[in-house]
DNA sequence: TATCATTTGTTCGTATGTATC
DNA sequence: CGATACATACGAACAAATGAT
């Protein structure tokens, strides 16, 4: 009963008492809201109304909302994939990737060539408008049936010197870093973390739920001259996804 | 003049028409969009479809709405703020934080205690409930305007073992690593990155837009015994923000 | 398999409030 | 003050997905 007076709009004391309910726990995780009708009822609102509500609360990811079935308080699971990054102490050149391998390819891998945009002309230190390879791969943990989406980037230059790269450009990163070490690189890389909401044709492919942002993650690898041979772009859904770093002080 | 014919809801059809117009660069960033009166003539639909194409250009992050002004493309504006770890190959200690010492505090800092709950628990390597020191910082950046929220979590046994911290839990993360060094630490850093979207109340004291996703960035700092000694909540939004992580492959 | 009740999704119409210029 | 633009709220009807009968 309880009674809706704070200031604002009526879809958003409707919206601010839901949400208070649920972060009190007086809706379990996973379970069910009220129908839009038992809403309207409860606050004595037309339907209109009780759809904003939930509305904004679908867009703060506390509920998820399936047709015909109802709408259900968003589980919030803890991280159900870790991917770390472990720097330092480790013999020259492994470089590991922990929760990478389990992945599979959930469609086959698409190679293509392309041009160096704006950004990532920057990642690269090239110009923009000069030529790459890429090749597109769809991963699924088939734990979890997350997906992910690990774009390869390789200017010609890094190919031109690696050739056996040209052959085999949808190999694993682990199996590229090989190819170049033993071309005489000594690896280092640098890795930019952001996070952005997905477009609805990504959305779909990722197989993401309502706001849910994506992880996106650059990993530009470098050589021994400090030149850049190949950037990696990782796009994950945000809600289950957890990236460390574990950094030592040095020696 | 673009015909709507693909599938699926109308107001869905709009959206995409709208998007696609966009992203091909027909409205500029920053500039308007058609009014919603425009919009409903345009397409031949009614009011409320038209404010569902918006709606759902919004939770995409696209569009940004000003009432009583208009719609307005989001300008996609490269990152502003760069948040920088480098790793290795420094004197023992130095640990450095680009980008984080321009910030100046937006309010005064909340010092109180409290206790683990599960997730600071796991972090910290301690019993859920166990008490701590807490301090909030709300920081801003003079430049952009962007907010941050920092918390340092500290447990009652680090400041027994380190007096001095105890009387400035407010302190800057340079000077606390000083502290933990200079009582005999030699310390290294986990640092875990996700992503969510805000609660109302969040994204108003960091001034968040619309579909805009909050990064939240937790460094536990461990000791020579690899005891965790501090937690270090940074939650800031990602629509500017990007973090990097230069790794070395070591000696 | 088919039907039906329930629930959410979509679309129209209409009216009024509020911010901006 | 008025004109424009978005915000809120109500009512109504039909479509589509779901689960039980």
């Amino acid at each position: 009963m309880t009674e809706i007076q704070r200031p604002g709009a009526l879809y958003q004391q409707v919206a601010t008492a839901i949400r208070e309910a649920i972060l009190a726990g007086e809706y379990e995780p996973g379970g069910p809201l009220p129908s839009e009708a038992q809403l309207m009822e409860r606050y004595k609102v037309s339907r209109p109304t009780v759809r904003n509500a939930v509305a904004a609360l679908r867009a703060e990811g506390l509920v998820d909302v399936h047709h015909g079935k109802g709408s259900f308080v968003r589980s919030a699971s803890g991280p159900a994939i870790a991917i770390s990054r472990h720097i330092g102490r480790t013999p020259a050149g492994h470089f590991r990737l922990y929760g990478v391998a389990v992945w599979q390819q959930a469609e086959e891998p698409h190679t293509y060539r392309t041009h160096t945009t704006e950004a990532t002309a920057q990642l690269l230190g090239l110009q923009v408008g000069e030529a790459l390879f890429g090749c597109d791969q769809l991963l699924a943990d088939p734990d979890t049936g997350a997906r992910a989406m690990l774009r390869t980037l390789i200017p010609f230059a890094t190919v031109e010197a690696v050739s056996d790269l040209g052959k085999r450009p949808d190999a694993a990163p682990a199996a590229i870093y090989s190819m170049l070490t033993a071309a005489g690189h000594e690896l280092w890389w640098s890795e930019s973390v952001r996070a952005r909401m997905p477009l609805p044709d990504e959305r779909t492919t990722l197989r993401l739920p309502d706001a849910t942002p994506v992880l996106h993650v650059s990993r530009v690898t470098c050589g021994t001259d400090d030149q850049a041979l190949l950037l990696e772009e990782l796009h994950i859904g945000a809600a289950r996804t957890e990236l460390t770093y574990r950094i030592d002080a040095g020696e």
